[in-house]
DNA sequence: GCCAACGTTGGC
DNA sequence: GCCAACGTTGGC
């Protein structure tokens, strides 16, 4: 099986890329949308995702593995939610913010602007390796 | 089963 | 603080 490539969205004040860092290790909960527990459900040991920081910052910030995929939600007293446990790996060299995804030509079909709302998305290969290039830039 | 009303998320 | 996009709820 092929790795796959994911976007999260987390609210800094709420739960930020430091707090994840502090942990260690996290629990990706408290998803109640069925498209995105659908992306959580897909999601496999060692595939990565993208931390995005919404509301505040706007950005990526950082790359994180699926450490425990699979999971039940353990904030979800009738067990119908779905959740993964996730490692933080790399912070971004410099964080890459909406603003520049929606400027680059290339990430115009990317999940998160098509669905803005949906906190779990999908990135395509492609968009995950440009927007890991432009980091390092 | 349809649809209007309402609530939530997230960007601006 | 506002608004657009969506999801959910409830009346019919």
């Amino acid at each position: 099986m092929t790795k796959s490539y994911w976007l999260m969205k987390s609210e800094p004040d709420v739960y930020s890329w430091d707090d994840l860092v502090a942990e260690g290790e996290g629990t990706w909960d408290g998803v109640r949308n069925h498209a995105a527990k659908l992306h959580l459900q897909a999601m496999k040991k060692g595939d990565e995702a993208f931390f995005y920081h919404s509301n505040i910052g706007l950005e990526i910030v950082g790359i994180m593995k699926i450490s425990q995929p699979g999971l039940t939600d353990p904030s979800d007293p009738s067990g119908k939610w779905a959740a993964v446990k996730v490692k933080p790996q790399k912070k971004l060299k410099r964080p890459i913010s909406l603003k520049e995804i929606k400027a680059t030509p290339a990430l115009a079909a990317m999940e998160m602007l098509r669905q803005s709302r949906l906190s779990v998305a999908p990135v395509r290969p492609d968009e995950w390796d440009r927007i890991i290039a432009m980091s390092r830039t």
